[in-house]
DNA sequence: TCTAAATGAGTATATATGACTCAATATAAA
DNA sequence: TTTATATTGAGTCATATATACTCATTTAGA
């Protein structure tokens, strides 16, 4: 993958390569950016300003920038989702986790030209969400939530791609501690069960949740953390997710 | 999605719409074509004859077709796929199940220039496995191992995109019954126990996994075959996936 | 006819799940 | 100060599942 493991004969072979000038498609990366409110699950969504789907609500992205594909190639996936979430959030992306779910490039999906776009779930911490502001060329930008979003007339083919994302979010919450990433650093027993709820959109009773959750502190994936929640009416304990190394 | 979906502000729009020429990266679709050989997990390699990575082994794949960009469309990234796996083993794809796994699009992945890559897993049945004939621009196609792939230095980010394609059909494959795209149309408990055995690399007790098979017949999810398999020993009963209408 | 191999069936144990009940605790309203 | 109420925290019980294990049955082939 970088230059150092190629052969001499590639070396050669690259001095005089001209890349064919294919019709090329755009690159994109559209994002969905979500997080806890008022216990429902919610995700970002942009109105444009601009034709085509004037007024209409979408999910924000952004071209990935590629230089001029030889001498300077541009960012990486990943990073160009990290740039789009902070210019359309203006949050540091360092404790956002980032996930590809999908690429998406039917060849309609934008009116305008072909586009192929790689979409990325966003988690949010419900404590950064207050600070977030619109940037880039989003008219408006609102929290909405995701039983009602998936029922609205959204730009382009982003109805599929929210579709995939919640997919994508309920199938990691029961393989992963995925939750953490939509909580604050400590949390009550209550809260992470709220949180699952949202996101299956089911409701738990709360013995049985604490018992598969009791589970994890005896697999060392949670332990108690020091005070107490309170609450509206018996403070609960608080807990934290165990700092393995990895998100 | 489609075009009559739009506004007449839209249409208007487009009308005079011309895509500013941004740098943009090609789109590649790369191949993990899999099958179970002898009992073993196996993938296509195809070695290059064409610097970069000149002889050594890698990925089927190719560009996405984007037409003119603009009134022509071109390909769909599946059907792209579709096109490439035809293209690379001379089989109809219809009884092929195709599987995005993910978009690869590291900036220096291929040295000639920026690429995107979009990566399917192919799930080819052990019975068409024999008829595939090397097509293309490959100087040798050859089923490998999976375990020995992983060991070998493959051309670009290959080795990323096997090790993805991995991950993704061992999760299917407790989540689903993906195995029925690694079989004949009927099948006996033994042989979908070694297509288990061989993707997870483990040893499954025979007694247990025909506990859980039972329970598959129980949920409709698979049925009794007239017929019996001749084995080494005891006939044993064929079974069949119902066909539910999804693949 | 005997042996090997695989099917087919069953046991024991530990663990997980879902629907419950109930006590303890602290807040907030009366 | 007392009382009502919401929530935590703990436990019961029936059912389902996973794993390791033993054992009988059936058939092909030596």
């Amino acid at each position: 993958m970088t230059r150092s493991q190629l052969t001499h004969e590639d070396k050669a072979f690259l001095s005089t390569y001209d890349p064919a000038t294919y019709e090329r498609p755009a690159v994109t990366v559209d994002l969905v950016i979500l997080t806890i409110l008022d216990d429902r699950l919610v995700l970002l969504l942009v109105q444009r300003n601009e034709p085509p789907y004037r007024k209409k609500w979408a999910l924000p992205g952004g071209f990935v920038r590629v230089g001029n594909g030889k001498s300077s190639r541009g960012e990486d996936l990943l990073e160009a989702a990290q740039r789009e979430l902070s210019e359309e959030t203006g949050l540091p992306t360092d404790d956002i986790l980032l996930a590809q779910i999908g690429a998406f490039g039917a060849p309609m999906r934008d009116p305008r030209m072909r586009v192929v776009s790689i979409a990325y779930a966003a988690l949010v911490r419900p404590t950064l969400a207050p600070f977030i502001q619109a940037g880039g060329d989003a008219a408006r930008t609102e929290w909405t939530a995701l039983n009602d979003a998936m029922k609205m007339p959204l730009a382009f083919d982003h109805p599929e791609i929210a579709s995939k994302a919640l997919q994508w979010l309920r199938d990691q919450l029961v393989r992963s501690s995925i939750a953490r990433s939509l909580l604050p650093p400590t949390f009550s027993i209550a809260e992470l069960r709220r949180v699952h709820e949202a996101i299956l959109d089911v409701s738990i009773d709360p013995g049985n949740f604490r018992k598969r959750f009791l589970r994890m502190i005896d697999d060392s994936v949670i332990e108690q953390a020091p005070g107490r929640r309170i609450t509206a009416s018996k403070p609960a304990s608080v807990y934290r997710f165990v700092d393995t190394g990895r998100s």
